[in-house]
DNA sequence: ATGAAAGCGCTAACAT
DNA sequence: ATGTTAGCGCTTTCAT
């Protein structure tokens, strides 16, 4: 039953299929792609004949040869292991979908040029439109690629360097709002935790925080603001230190989730009761054994949005360059007990956690 | 600056950069593979050409030429906002850019059919081997596809009237010894939640815990198991009806972490302390409100073992048909406190969860 | 070291 | 309704 299935076997041809039916390159052709009107005899034969061989049509040829497109998207994307890009991934997957499009998924490297080089070997595909959440900070170099006729959608971060759509997140007024919140709670030291400020978005927010103290005549200590809190470790282990200074601050605020995830824990391991706030959603974030307000958003929209602007330039639309910028609101998240303190409050982190 | 980005002009061909250089096709092929000795005066006028072009190789016409592989591989799988899955996802990723491959990540549909066509669109585009998280429970139709040429390994259920390769978890192991833990505690009744027994792996994890029943001389109380708890939202409230019940039982089997996290909910808002053991691990368990026992296991490893194992296909070795079975272990997570019962323990649950 | 011719698998444009 | 010819963009083979 199972065949010399590793032999390296040419697939069949149209030819073959031909020869095997006694008619025309053509007919099979025509049989194959189901247009033109055929005999339905012969058409049957042609099937069959096509059947038998286990024929497969070479779609790059026929795309080759027509000048058609090639239904095929990429995507540039960090670690889908992460809930954030995940779900930007699932909602890019859909749409492509919907639109019978395939979907590559590509990594978008740590700097401008591995992102270059994922885009160009995606370009020599001939990707009809490119996806791209960007981690460098300069896309001069695809401006080539898009003027090459290749349409580029960026999303949470807006190009720099080029001209190009973009669906961003509205950073400065969520990061604005989420630390107002606790401004208004009476809060004046507010510890903050972002990620590295090479990534534009934790600007925007720093600065969404900045604002806040001025909205209110206060002014902002940049002593309290933590950098480089790249991962949920990184942030536990810091605010260890923070929450053993002299002079703690009274609140937190965190720019990603990752950092939040990582103060969470520490502020649970302590039993300490500061207020945090954390920019992003996550999984279970309900659940978690203490409140926690985030500034949540519609993640899958920002892919799904980014994706049907894509499919609009490939389908020829022509417009100006736009960005689209999805508003954010505050939620309050967490469980809340009557416990002062945990018992066993430190625990195994779960493993393989973003 | 920004050139005409919207015409659909043809893309520079060899025979463009040619001409431009004033040498022949050839030549400019030579330089752009860069092998072969080439002048490195004509080399250099070639370059420059191709760059003032923006030339980019049209790699399918040169698969289609040199008979090279597409250097892709195709990954069916069904919803990346799913832990389980982007991390499956995200290991294959991981795999395919070690080799130099792109992959393309195909939706797995909903049944046999929608599976089916999915791997013949891949096959007609030519990915030189499918990477398959199954969601129908017949793969026979795969067969042909398999003997055409095109390898394919199976993620997390064995293939069904097909011989391929497989890494699959054990999943009787786990549930068995989640079970084990629960029976040795003394609990008797156990309320088991699972998802449809049309997915082999329900039926594996439920065996599981007939087994841990057999092993202790007990008797298994088939009446106890829910079947079809196939979202958060459902286990969670099937747990109110379970949990109203007269004779309800002490302890908790879930089959999946979307079951077990909906049980868990339900659990919490009642403020009931019954144990619970889940099928998955998932990020955050660590930090639950209440203890969670979790049947873990490496994820990544799943994915990765799996691209390892079809890349070694590729490359055309030749090995009988191979299932690898991954070992799982019982992990405790969650927290505890000395709180009885939450405060406010409804809270709205997080959105967009799996 | 460079080039001309043929052809990968398919479809477009023309016959018939 | 069916077939023939040419050629998509590239690499191979074989000259030179």
């Amino acid at each position: 039953m199972v065949t010399d299935s590793h032999s390296p076997s040419r697939r069949p041809t149209m030819t073959d299929v031909a020869q095997r039916a006694g008619v025309s390159l053509k007919t099979v052709s025509r049989v194959v792609n189901g247009v033109q009107t055929v005999d339905p005899e012969m058409a049957g034969r042609v099937q069959e004949a096509a059947d038998e061989l286990g024929y497969r049509p070479n779609f790059a040829a026929a795309v080759l040869r027509s000048g058609a497109r090639t239904a095929t998207i990429g995507l540039l994307i960090k670690d889908l292991r992460n809930e954030f890009y995940a779900t930007i991934a699932a909602a890019v997957a859909d749409v492509a979908r919907a639109n019978g499009f395939q979907l590559i998924t590509s990594y978008s490297g740590e700097n401008a040029d591995d992102e270059l080089e994922a885009v160009q070997d995606l370009c020599r595909r001939r990707v009809d439109g490119l996806l791209i959440v960007p981690t460098s900070g300069d896309h001069a170099g695809l401006q080539k690629e898009r003027d090459l006729g290749t349409p580029m959608v960026f999303l949470d971060r807006r190009p720099e360097g080029l001209d190009a759509d973009a669906v961003v997140l509205d950073n400065f007024a969520g990061a604005r709002a989420g630390t107002g919140m606790l401004l208004d709670e009476g809060h004046t030291r507010i510890g903050i935790l972002i990620d590295t400020l090479r990534m534009p978005t934790m600007g925007e927010r720093l600065n969404g925080v900045r604002q806040a103290y001025t909205d209110r005549g206060l002014s902002f200590d940049e002593s309290l603001v933590v950098h480089n809190v790249a991962t949920p470790d990184k942030a536990a282990k810091r605010m260890e230190t923070i929450l053993a200074a002299e002079q703690a601050p009274t609140a937190f605020f965190c720019g990603n989730n990752r950092s939040g995830v990582g103060a969470l824990r520490t502020l649970w391991a302590h039993g300490r009761t500061e207020p945090l706030v954390c920019f992003d959603d996550f999984h279970l974030s309900d659940l978690m054994p203490r409140p926690v307000t985030v500034i949540g958003y519609d993640n899958y929209a920002l892919g799904a949005l980014g994706a049907e602007l894509l499919f609009r330039r490939i389908r020829g639309e022509d417009f100006e360059s736009q960005t689209v910028v999805l508003p954010t609101r505050l939620i309050r998240r967490g469980t809340t007990t009557d416990a002062p303190h945990p018992t066993s409050p430190v625990n195994q982190p779960t493993e393989g956690i973003q």
